[in-house]
RNA sequence: GGGGCCGUGGGGUAGCUUGGUCAUCCUAUAUGGUUCGGGACCAUGUGACUCCAGUUCAAAUCUGGACGGCCCCA
């Protein structure tokens, strides 16, 4: 039952956490299928009650679409069969039947949904059409699978939606921007928005945009994406809709996907060697309150801590007591080993001075609210906690990134990389295979540059990040 | 696709080379007691050799296969 250290071998420190943390357990017989007990699911469905806090909050209307796809449905789009061929599972017997068609199960619910997208949109009135769905998704990874981060049975969030035009999608596309920042203020995580490359977009997609963020030794991982599909998908499955003036069109579509990337990243973002450290949004519990009984004491102690844990629940701040037999120095590393944002204490010292001890578990903080402030003094805590671990996970991101402006090293640095691309697919590849790093691409938002493109030496003011992907 | 390593209580392990005693230790866990401001102690318990076949008087140990896991290379 020990941590390992987060700097010397990030990816056991990563496994023993999730496991030790309760977030996951690794041992149902099914690899890259892993079972979500209480703790982590807990934190999961806090994540998933924020995403749909917004997408309704933005208009869009939670669906759930079947699990199975038609062969026939799946390969409709050219592209997008040939992004997921390698790894899909299939359906191909029911009973004592073979199937004449077979099913899959959906790697993504493009092809679910779009069959259907068809039959309801008959008019500009029906549009703009925005749906999202939270279900699980099945990939056959053949790379060493990881939880939460690389899994062949996956806990997904996907909108789709639907537009008149081009500029339609697009203002679609921003305003999942805006629902992406809400969603990482409440993780505390720093992200990047990064248009991918030709060969990198989603399969189908016109572009993509990948949402990355830092983690140990220079590696980034893609929480997420938004795809502007244009009419490629629904020409080929026929979305169509008649416009004011009569006329037939094709609409044009968006999509968006996360998924339980997301808590990967809250673990190995914000992460430290005596465990996992959450945010306050999204803890199961904002405090634990561990008492400190003493011979003669124990009655009054606990009761007091009980009265503490009233006050405390009944203002609306999620909190549990630890009543149980163990010693108060295994209680506290119980719980941060699982992550509780603040530490409250109570013992015959603090109930003498009318005060109760505090520790953060971001930063080890220690110290004591007057008693009769407390309720106010845990609030204003949990805040400033937050606020603090997104400045440290910014910190960490800007710290992970330097810029170059040639190919001149003798081994690759273990950071993210900045520089100028001329934009050739030829020069991109040569970068990729010098550096052996992924481009993930160019700022979404434009940043001011001008330099010369790291491949061929031309001038650019195109600007690209590049990194070791997870 | 090619190569290598490994399967022992819930978790982590020793034993295997050279087959032979009640299968080691840590942790976990159950009951009782003493404790309690940073991983308590005592007492008594619980719990394992992945599966199938073979060799043998005798297999955790040797051989073959299956299944599962891990790592490296392309």
């Amino acid at each position: 039952m020990r941590v390992m250290k987060k700097e010397e071998n990030f990816s056991e420190w990563y496994n023993d956490l999730v496991e030790q943390a309760g977030l996951t357990d690794k041992r149902y017989p099914i690899k890259g299928m892993n079972v979500w007990p209480a703790y982590g699911w807990k934190i999961m469905q806090y994540i998933d009650t924020f995403i749909r806090q917004e997408l309704d909050a933005t208009n869009h209307d939670e669906v759930c679409f079947p699990l199975l796809i038609p062969k026939t449905e799946f390969q409709k789009e050219k592209d997008h069969i040939k992004g997921f061929d390698a790894e899909v599972y299939w359906v191909t017997h029911a009973g004592l039947n073979e199937l004449d068609i077979p099913l899959l199960l959906r790697p993504t619910s493009e092809t679910a949904m779009y069959p259907m997208f068809a039959i309801w949109i008959r008019s500009h009135g029906d549009l703009p059409l925005k749906i999202y769905q939270l279900v699980n998704t099945f990939r056959y990874e053949t790379k060493q699978t990881r939880a939460f981060i690389r899994v062949r049975e996956i806990h997904f969030f996907e909108s789709h939606t639907c537009h008149v035009d081009e500029a339609d999608a697009q203002r679609q596309v921003e305003e999942d921007f805006v629902i992406l920042e809400n969603l990482m203020q409440k993780l505390c995580l720093p992200y990047m928005l990064l248009k991918r490359t030709e060969w990198d977009k989603f399969p189908g997609a016109y572009y993509t945009v990948g949402i990355d963020t830092a983690m140990m030794r220079g590696r980034s991982l893609q929480l997420g994406s938004i795809h502007h599909y244009r009419e490629n998908f629904s020409r080929p499955f026929d979305i169509k809709y008649e416009d004011v003036d009569g006329s037939t069109k094709y609409v044009h579509q968006t999509t968006y996907g996360m998924s339980e990337r997301l808590l990967g990243s809250v673990v190995g973002v914000h992460g430290d060697d005596k465990g996992l450290v959450l945010p306050p949004a999204i803890a199961p519990f904002q405090v634990v309150i561990v008492p400190i009984p003493a011979k003669g004491n124990v009655d009054v102690v606990s009761a007091k801590a009980r009265e503490l844990r009233d006050e405390l629940k009944a203002a609306g701040i999620r909190v549990v007591l630890d009543e149980s037999d163990e010693r108060p120095g295994a209680k506290f590393f119980k719980w941060e080993l699982k992550g509780v944002p603040l530490r409250l204490e109570l013992g015959a010292r603090d109930i003498d001075k009318g005060v109760v001890a505090y520790a953060r578990r971001d930063d080890g903080e220690k110290g004591s609210f007057a008693r009769s402030d407390v309720i106010a003094d845990v609030r204003t805590m949990l805040d400033t906690i937050a606020v603090d671990m997104r400045a440290k996970a910014q910190r960490f991101l800007d710290d992970s990134i330097i810029s170059v402006d040639s190919l001149d090293f003798k081994e690759v640095p273990e950071k993210w990389l900045r520089f100028g691309w001329c934009g050739e697919q030829e020069c991109g590849r040569k970068i990729e295979e010098r550096t052996e790093l992924k481009i993930l691409g160019s700022p979404y938002n434009k940043e001011e540059f001008h330099g010369k493109c790291l491949g061929c030496g031309k001038d650019t003011d195109t600007v690209v990040y590049a990194a070791r992907a997870m």
